[in-house]
RNA sequence: GCCCCGUUCGUCUAGUCUGGCCUAGGACGCAAGAUUUUCAUUCUUGAAAUCAGGGGUUCAAAUCCCCUACGGGGUACCA
């Protein structure tokens, strides 16, 4: 039978999750939902020199907003807590398992005397490594009388607990996305698996960790491929192989331009967010924007997410969550980085915001109505919506399509005034204006009335005096908008009313004059 | 340097395992046309990959094998 199904995101609260740290949280998720399995949230914080305050809690709150839940893990609890690994305590006995085992050896090698052998090597091109070919060489267990050991610890000096991988041999194991591969030992140094500092690196406490929470599959990226070798070895030596996790490595995110793998900078200077919710740096207080903040859907943001490096087969393009559960599967993920593209993103979260209804959207534009000193009811809110949401990407393309409907023209495009409103245009408005006040005075103030016949009135008018029909439309399109666009005139003067569509040719007749 | 992974339109990708149906399909973006009194939307059409290059294997290769080039990752008491 094979084991339940049990995945984990592993962060390291080291700053602001990026959107390839996203996409590896989407493809776990997306197994865990597909095989009701357990999906973990654990905080790898050995590295207490690189520990950012506030990247924590942002790393909930992002997935909060990306509506992607945990089963366990900091934040929820769960049988296997703590799930913060700085406050897991049994990583040093683990390590020194190894030992007593010879799977690991005590080093006193100070960080100093390895960067000083480091650079004697490479200037001499080669390579050094802490390995079976070096190791008699350095200080450790290995190399220093048993008694020689037990002085050093009790004097209390800093050592580091690394392990020892045995020469030449070949380390093979399957991974989900790229099939079998394969490393020679003599080419992996040994590592350090306890440091002097008290605290397990990555390696021990993520082989232990997965080992003790009963996790079923390792996804994550794929600058793991090269250290996973010394996973397997790890689960070898403490005797887990038997339930050894299957391991997926995920390929990179990269910059939309140039090469390399899409970094914390990349975002702003290219124009768009490279972070789930907007981040403040404590330390140097630059902001780094977020999707979140720049308007994005969430449910857009985890589909295309979930599309870049991955898809079904099919041409479908857009999923709900539900959907990608169900679609979801490993061995689709492709094997090649993938480059990041804003303008496909955009497209994306146009879908989504097409499906949003008219009063939502309109619920959350009030507020921006309202920071523009501008109110206005729902309702009408709701109607403007309408008209104008499928011009729009994001919210905040609102206030560019709909502006007018709000507040009249301060100011009128030159281009379409030189393009439109020339000859007697003001003369032909004037008559115009004359029969709006009529049909505004007949129908009292029903504007949706008032609109159909001005609408009919202008049709008729123009094919009757023989004028520009392109011509009259856009000046009244300039009187009402300001600008040559917008949409249906018939519309914008059945919203803004009667009153308001006559004074704004009254006024566009005085500015523009002739 | 060394090790590992990868390489199909500008971008994301389908097709590769199980060679022939691929004169390589879709999407984004781009261009043109239609619709609209305008802008946008929408619709239609189009341009866009000699499948990184070179060698094999085969009746037949994007698909299998080898080499090269290029890209990415790793090479820490970081994750």
């Amino acid at each position: 039978m094979q084991p339940k199904v049990r995945v984990r995101f592993a962060p390291s609260p080291t700053g602001p999750l990026h959107i390839g740290g996203v996409r590896t949280a989407i493809y776990n998720y997306l197994y865990a939902k597909k095989f009701n399995g357990d999906f973990i949230l654990r905080i790898e914080d050995t590295d207490q020199t690189r520990f950012v305050s506030g990247a924590e809690d942002y790393i909930i709150e992002a997935f909060k907003w990306l509506n992607i839940t945990f089963d366990e893990g900091v934040g929820v609890g769960g049988i296997h807590a703590p799930y913060r690994q700085s406050e897991r305590t049994m990583y040093r006995n683990f390590a020194l398992e190894l030992v007593e085992k010879g799977w690991a050896y005590y080093a006193f090698d100070t960080p100093q005397e390895l960067d000083d052998l480091r650079k004697q090597n490479e200037a001499l091109k080669r390579n050094f490594q802490y390995d079976s070919t070096t190791r008699q060489g350095l200080r450790n267990s290995l190399s220093l009388s048993k008694e020689a050991v037990e002085d050093l610890i009790a004097a209390g000096e800093p050592y580091v607990i690394r392990f020892c991988f045995p020469a030449d041999t070949d380390v093979v194991f399957n991974d989900l996305v790229r099939g079998e591969v394969k490393f020679n030992t003599s080419l992996l140094d040994d590592k350090v698996l306890y440091k002097s500092d008290g605290l397990p690196t990555y390696h021990l406490a993520n082989v232990v960790d997965d080992h003790l929470m009963e996790i079923s599959h390792v996804i994550r990226g794929e600058e793991w491929l090269p250290s996973c070798p010394l996973h397997v070895m790890l689960y070898k030596a403490f005797g887990w192989s038997e339930d050894m996790p299957q391991f997926a490595h995920l390929p990179l995110l990269l910059k939309p331009e140039g090469s390399g793998k899409l970094s914390k900078r990349d975002g702003d200077r290219l124009g768009f967010p490279v972070f789930p919710l907007q981040w403040s740096d404590p330390k140097s207080g630059d902001v780094s924007s977020g999707y979140r903040e720049s308007g994005y859907i969430p449910q857009a943001v985890v589909n295309m997410l979930a599309l870049l490096g991955w898809n079904d087969g099919t041409e479908k393009e857009i999923y709900s969550m539900d959907e990608l559960i169900e679609a979801f599967s490993i061995d689709r993920i492709s094997k090649h980085g993938a480059k990041f593209d804003v303008a496909k993103a955009k497209w994306f979260n146009h879908q989504y915001f097409q499906k949003l209804a008219d009063d939502q959207i309109a619920k959350d534009y009030l507020p921006i109505l309202n920071s523009k000193g501008l109110n206005a009811d729902l309702d009408y809110v709701t109607s403007v919506v309408s008209l104008v949401k499928e011009r729009c990407d994001f919210l905040n393309d609102l206030w560019d399509n709909s502006y007018y409907f709000f507040k009249a023209p301060e100011t009128y495009d030159e281009k379409v005034v030189a393009k439109r409103w020339k000859d007697d245009a003001g003369k032909q408005m004037a008559e115009i204006l004359i029969h709006l006040r009529q049909m505004a005075e007949t129908e009292c103030g029903d504007d949706v009335l008032f609109a159909q016949n001005a609408d009919t009135f202008l049709h008729n008018h123009i094919t009757e005096q023989q004028l520009n029909m392109g011509q009259i439309m856009n000046c009244i399109r300039l009187a009402l908008v300001g600008e040559g666009k917008g949409v249906n005139l018939a519309d914008i003067m059945r919203l803004i009313g009667s009153g308001e569509t006559i004074r704004r040719i009254e006024k566009a007749i005085e500015v523009l004059g002739r």
